[in-house]
DNA sequence: CTGTCTGTCTACCAGGTGGTAGACAAACCT
DNA sequence: AGGTTTGTCTACCACCTGGTAGACAGACAG
């Protein structure tokens, strides 16, 4: 029982992701976690040197597991700019609805240090420039209707993570959102971005 | 020196909302607020009993600012439904984006702790009920497009706080949004808005 | 002038925090 | 086999947290 198998280290990863996602970093414990993982809190550090690092480390996992998951949208979809554009989309807003508090993490995180921001930033900078040279690119040959890339990108991601994150925000009693569904809004908000773009 | 005038529990109060606000209410000490307002730890637990009811105060605080803000654009605002929705928006947007840093601690609270995100919810409550009520009668008049208000209501106020926090959400690097300029943002979202609701 | 009340302070505490030191058990490598 | 490495644990610590007890100084009422 001493000696675990090897998945200790993603067991921790895990639980932190739920656990800093779910109550946010200042308020969760080294020992929360290893509760959660049953296990002794020095397991952790001695995976982790610090909660900082920890940190660090739940969020690059996050970061490479969506890119992963845009990746393979933009991979799936079909050629037609109309078609790449909703597929994104719908493949950044699973992940953001199913785990919303990641956003928040995010949020508080970039409050909190400056130097994780950055690094944070570092991570989502690619995908940025690449959404939008693609998006320039195809406004010049005339495949969308043309208008500010930057300004597309901005109002669609604080769409996304606005409406993904609204019943998060205040979910304790009736909220329009919350009868409405999260998909219907999504599908508003896909046919608003579609119908801009549209040449 | 020992009796301050009556100012102490207003100093406290703004100092609390500008920490909780830009470090979260976890991440804050009671000595960092009572180091800002230049004061022992134990004046603000004379004044207030508890670090979980000084957050409620401050909550409540932002609020009534709020609501007091949005009383008077709607007043202040011509008769006609859309220039109504417009100065509304506006309203809700400005103290938005002063601090960002207070959505943020909304969604804190409300991960945190179910008991104060209900009372979150119960003073926003009257204002969506309003709200909803004042666009179905507008609709049922001729005078909007006809759509769910619910869902008006819903994605208005995830796009308003989006784009408010999305500064603030990744802020270390290079990122649309800082160039673009929230002004512009806002302004695109009020043109959509009102251009999904003119009849 | 004296006694009470209000507001602020210094001193302290119990509990929880992130982090360290070091023992030790299994596995792995000759 | 035996030594080294890897992974986990118990025990501990310095510090910080929210919160309490009580002293004390000025304001104010009689």
């Amino acid at each position: 029982m001493t000696v675990r198998r090897g998945n200790t280290r993603a067991s921790i990863l895990e639980a932190s992701v739920d656990l800093f996602g779910s109550r946010g970093f200042a308020a969760t414990s080294l020992d929360d976690i290893a509760g959660r993982v049953g296990v002794a809190k020095q397991t952790l550090l001695y995976w982790f040197p610090s909660k900082d690092e920890l940190l660090d480390a739940v969020l690059e996992q996050t970061a490479l597991e969506l890119a992963a998951v845009i990746e393979a949208a933009v991979r799936a979809a079909a050629d037609a700019p109309l078609a790449r554009i909703e597929a994104v989309v719908k493949a950044v807003f699973r992940p953001a609805v199913r785990r919303p508090a990641l956003l928040g993490l995010v949020r508080e995180v970039s409050r909190l240090s400056p130097a994780h921001a950055e690094r944070l930033t570092m991570q989502v900078q690619p995908f940025v420039r690449r959404a939008t040279d693609y998006l320039r690119e195809q406004m010049d040959a005339g495949m969308l209707r043309r208008a500010d890339p930057g300004l597309v990108i901005a109002l669609a991601y604080a769409t996304v993570t606005g409406i993904a994150t609204e019943p998060e925000a205040l979910r304790a009693v009736e909220w329009p959102v919350t009868a409405i569904g999260l998909r219907r809004l999504r599908n508003e908000l896909i046919a608003f971005v579609l119908a801009a773009l549209r040449p």
